[in-house]
DNA sequence: GCCGAGAATGAATCCATCC
DNA sequence: AGGATGGATTCATTCTCGG
């Protein structure tokens, strides 16, 4: 991380700014463990996460040499590869940072589900479900089915503990209309996953984006560890941090 | 096929009885060609253990307790590897006796879709996106989200036609709690697909299992052809099919 | 015909036990 | 790195049936 102090703390989030991977790294020296990881990473379109940038990435963290080789058969193979090869990496930093039997949900389009879903049990953990978040509407599409929902991939680090905890797994829940980031979810949409994580637990977020994952979980009385890399949103989501009541 | 004569036949329906691969090179040589290919394959899920994976369908898909009981069926306890390489081979046949720009829908679970999505790639066919069906509830599940929905793989074979057709990505509707086939899925949501495939098309049905999606097909006007391997399901989906009005 | 109580149901999973 | 079998468990929703 640029440094080892959070930009922004409170009772309840600390908030990183860095690189995702960077203070995953410095997070495990510290042998810090989170309860579970809730996250929207980016989905990659592809422009952002070209291969030849990737070539640092993997250059700079390749540990174990586990990064396998693979192609789906769909758009561009060396992008398709680069993305599998970095969710690897992230992947795997994160469950080294999670307490055995801990959750993971990774939000993510149709598009990309086969290849995170690779990744995800490539980086060591074990695949339990797929949520649907359904947006009640989607954008009509010619001959298509229309864009109306998102999925999120649900595992956990190791054998699950039996817990008391349900959740349906289609959850209707509409766009909000004054979202500030592109991909924002609603609070209501983590607030569904954090019915499958106790009460009182501390979440990792390492892509906060505009801090709707910090803003659920503080709101519910857990705790939260927020990254991220682009500066233009650090103060958005200390506002919103800040903002936010801890209820228990 | 057993013979190269339908087991039955109406002014909107030809049922084969077969398997799927024999029947569908039948089908090639006689270059038959459909405008669509509505099917419910095997998904040879269930069980993260190998013993679970191959019990008898009714066993690994109910649960002890239940009285009713539902006709079994074949072919699903293949592994990841041989059940990619099946599906790869019917999915290329499939896609032989498809016109070009015509819709592949594909039923499946969360756990095998990326294997169903990568091996619809790699027979050709191009993925154009993923549907929900949500049952509206789910059987509730520890500590994991709820079986509350099924996944639709949807692909063409070869770039769309601009077509004035348009469909929801999540689709809700209850299970038919008479229904008589395990994995027999309700009419609306077969219908659901065909909001995206002309009226008056010819449908394509490889694994028939109660003979939904050729009622379906009837029923709105379409013509089908369907394959279903065991016996015990033929006399079944010929009365479903004969007591169908077919509509335009 | 309406309502409420009780029973049945679900494209599973985990685990003990036996061979 | 055994493989197979069977029983217990989970609860929201729907169904059945009697009052």
């Amino acid at each position: 991380m640029t440094n080892n102090e959070p930009y922004y703390e409170d009772e309840a989030v600390q908030l990183y700014n860095g690189d995702a991977l960077d203070v995953m790294v410095e997070l495990a020296r510290q042998e810090i463990k989170v309860d579970a990881v809730v996250t929207d990473p980016p989905y990659s379109s592809g422009g952002n996460m070209r291969s030849d940038k990737m070539k640092d990435v993997l250059t700079k963290y390749s540990q174990s040499g586990t990064i396998r080789s693979y192609g789906t058969f769909e758009g561009d193979h060396r992008d398709q590869r680069s993305y599998f090869a970095w969710s690897h990496l992230w992947l795997s930093l994160a469950r080294q940072i999670t307490k055995p039997s801990g959750d993971l949900f990774a939000f993510i389009d149709w598009r990309q589900l086969p290849t995170l879903s690779d990744a995800v049990q490539s980086a060591g953990w074990l695949w339990q479900g797929v949520g649907v978040w359904s947006k009640g509407y989607g954008r009509p599409n010619k001959g298509r089915f229309s864009a109306g929902h998102e999925l999120v991939i649900h595992a956990t680090n190791g054998p699950k503990e039996q817990k008391e905890l349900y959740a349906p797994s289609v959850f209707t829940c509409p766009i909000e209309h004054d979202k500030i980031h592109l991909s924002q979810k609603p609070l209501g949409v983590v607030d569904w996953c954090l019915q499958l994580v106790e009460k009182e637990t501390l979440i990792l977020e390492p892509f906060s984006g505009s801090g709707t994952t910090l803003v659920a979980a503080k709101a519910s009385g857990r705790r939260a560890i927020g990254i991220e890399a682009d500066p233009q949103w650090l103060e958005t989501i200390a506002e919103r941090c800040q903002e936010t009541l801890r209820l228990f």
